[in-house]
DNA sequence: CGCCAGGTTGAAGTTCCTCAAAATTTGTGG
DNA sequence: CCACAAATTTTGAGGAACTTCAACCTGGCG
């Protein structure tokens, strides 16, 4: 159960944030069964082809869905951070379409499809609610699609980093530097070699827009990030009332 | 009404074949109001940031979703073919976080938001079947981020045919040479220029993969092009029981 | 028949990749 | 807490893929 556990109030204070729901109309959720698994580093969760069971819910750690080309290149399709459900397609698509993994040592709980579908037939606001994280996720991929198809790599690095500040501000982890994911993560998933990423961050550093200091990343003017990658956060829905 | 009209028709066809419900089941579409609307090529339907209160069914023609940078380049995010209702997520997410318009000479039928959403209340089924469109347009965006990401312009160019093809022929259209979207088009969604787009259908002509005639595309060896693309059509999931 | 959107080609330039090596950081066991 | 191995970051040099610019075709349509 997740009654008054870690992972059931992350979700609560996330749809909370994300639908404008209050806390009793989210209470159910805290009658969801769910399993706990800490990962290491690069482990895969499911894979592409995969029949998948239960949905995951990030606790903590980073995590992130990806595809393989034939020459074992890897490219990321998107980054998870604590209160995502990256797989959260799966309870209407359950053959994985693509692989889930962990980028940072993350801890995670399982939650049987059942358990959230039962859920949401016997509460349409918290089914919605879930509608929309999924739709939203469907946004986050679009703008990678202009990302990468129409930005360089200055733009698609800050762009990037933009992205990940204010995922992770929405989620109240964003006051201290941010624990940033390899450079060979980033290249990844913006479809450019580690190299390029290396030196695509050592000119934002030497611009001074950025700092990173032991893997952690302080972003010194985020106006000027946002402004050289084009970034607007309305694409990530966090305001349930804008109208941009 | 969309009693026995041919919008109608291609939706019912459509959500048969994907989810395997039968015509009974899916029966209450035709009582969908829907006013239809007739474009020229590149008319704009909805911007980015609009918000809006129908639903798009492609009856006849090419739709795209896409997204501009500042210097006014354009990236397609999404090609749509008849059958296909390309801002379903409107649904839930009204205010678009990217623009729709056509591509080609396109007939559409404007369903109204409530109309849909009360239908989807009466009828779980084809309120799941509506849901199930809207992850296999994510599980399609996410393919073009690897696309776009890891496949080089022979590579791209090659694995958006056979994406053309599969969908067109899923809806029954790919019998005779497909009418292609102008070059500049498929380099907009590929993330590349007009140039390259023609220097890469010349190559892809010249190995005798494809022939071209009149803007009418026909796949000569649809193996071989799928293997220079690394196509895997799972990712449409066309067939609602397959397992990969 | 002539206009114009769209297709085609060449030449030069840029961005990013590849390969390779070295420096630095991180993690682990003693 | 140190020492060592492994992972990650960093830098340089040369090359490939794609872009840019600019011109010239082509075919469909009024």
């Amino acid at each position: 159960m997740l009654t008054r556990s870690a992972p059931a109030e992350i979700l609560i204070r996330r749809l909370h944030r994300s639908t404008g729901l209050d806390e009793t109309e989210l209470a159910d959720l805290r009658t969801l069964p769910a399993t706990i698994r800490e990962l290491g580093k690069n482990e895969t969760i499911s894979r592409e082809g995969d029949r998948v069971h239960h949905c995951v819910l990030i606790v903590d750690g980073f995590l992130a869905r990806f595809l393989d080309t034939r020459e074992g290149k890897r490219q990321i399709l998107s980054f998870y951070v604590p209160g995502d459900i990256p797989d959260l397609q799966s309870l209407h698509l359950p053959t994985m379409d693509h692989s889930l993994g962990s980028i940072a040592p993350s801890k995670i709980a399982m939650i049987p499809h059942k358990a959230l579908a039962d859920l949401s037939d016997r509460n349409p606001r918290i089914a919605s609610a879930l509608w929309r994280e999924t739709l939203i996720d469907g946004s986050i991929t679009r703008r990678w699609v202009r990302c990468l198809g129409r930005l360089n790599a200055r733009q698609r690095v800050a762009h990037m980093l933009c992205e990940l500040y204010v995922r992770l501000d929405a989620v109240g982890l964003a006051d201290q530097p941010i624990r940033l994911m390899t450079q060979q993560d980033i290249g990844d998933a913006m479809g450019l070699t580690v190299v390029q990423i290396n030196r695509t961050l050592r000119d934002l550093r030497s611009e001074e827009l950025i700092t990173i200091e032991k893997r952690h990343l302080t972003i010194v003017h985020r106006e000027r990030l946002q402004k050289i990658a084009e970034f607007d956060p309305f694409y990530l829905h966090l305001d349930p009332e804008a109208r941009h």
